[in-house]
DNA sequence: CCAGACGTTGTT
DNA sequence: GTCTGG
DNA sequence: CCAGACGTTGTT
DNA sequence: GTCTGG
């Protein structure tokens, strides 16, 4: 639902907007959760400064380097209904939430039954810069010794925006309002607190348009363009959205 | 998730 | 069609 | 009890 | 670590 985000704030408008200290930082006008890299997060335990986890959370009880790698890329998202029960997202959920912020996502919109398929870009029109909601962990290497941050984005319904978009599974990441975003980092939260932040953001504030295939275009090398987010206009879409 | 491959042959 | 790599 | 999974997502 | 399936 969430694998493909933007995060292209500069170092110093992420750190003015989250009032937290941020070391090292690069921003990616795209970004593919597959790639594992290291985004900026805040933690509940150390809010006022950002940390870099890599995408793609790892339980703590995993034993070996390659069963972290073969489970990260199943822990991208997590359906926030289901991680009280599930045991990769229970600790997490209750004890390492985490703001994640972001500029926007990407999502594909299908038709034909899937036969064709467009890129779309997705931004919050209310905040430039947002925070997704997270769960982190910290896992070691028992036999190398090496510590690995990780953190995955909740899911939850789709609003009407994403409905559109996701014309099947009707997910979306939990968007946190910025009034009560530090809420989401209070320890003292109850099952029944952090479930009600997982709601569909309001779609009256969100946007979506159309982009190029450059995103998935292998020839491209380098992603990391402003153009990758820019609108892009399919005319054949018209005919298929009837 | 999407794009691209999709196979074999000797190794400790 | 289904799996792998990114 | 032991072994094996532990996850998400477009498939229709 | 903890749960599920056999």
């Amino acid at each position: 639902m969430c694998y493909h985000k933007q995060d292209k704030a500069l170092m110093s408008e992420l750190a003015e907007r989250y009032k937290a200290a941020l070391r090292e930082y690069i921003p990616y006008y795209y970004e593919n959760g597959f790639d594992h890299k290291p985004s900026p997060v805040i933690t509940g335990d150390r809010p006022q400064e950002f940390q870099l986890f890599n995408w793609g959370l790892v339980p703590w009880w995993t034993k070996t380097r390659t069963e972290a790698d073969q489970i990260r890329v199943k822990t991208l998202n997590c359906i926030s209904e289901e991680a009280f029960d599930k045991p990769s997202f229970r600790d997490a959920i209750r004890e390492r939430r985490c703001l994640i912020p972001c500029t926007g996502y990407y999502e594909w919109r299908w038709f034909q039954g899937g036969k064709v398929k467009y890129p779309y870009f997705i931004q919050v029109t209310d905040e430039p810069i947002f925070s997704l909601a997270g769960i982190w962990s910290e896992w070691t290497d028992r036999a190398t010794g090496e510590t690995r941050h990780t953190y995955s984005v909740l899911t939850t319904r789709a609003n009407a925006v994403m409905e559109k978009i996701h014309n099947s599974k009707k997910r979306m990441p939990v968007i946190l309002p910025r009034s009560i975003e530090r809420d989401w980092l209070n320890p003292a939260l109850t099952r029944e607190d952090v479930l009600a932040f997982c709601e569909p953001y309001d779609a009256q504030h969100m946007q979506a348009h159309t982009i190029s295939k450059m995103i998935t275009d292998r020839s491209v090398g380098d992603k990391n363009l402003e153009q990758i987010a820019k609108p892009f206009d399919y005319p054949e879409l018209a005919l298929l959205d009837a």
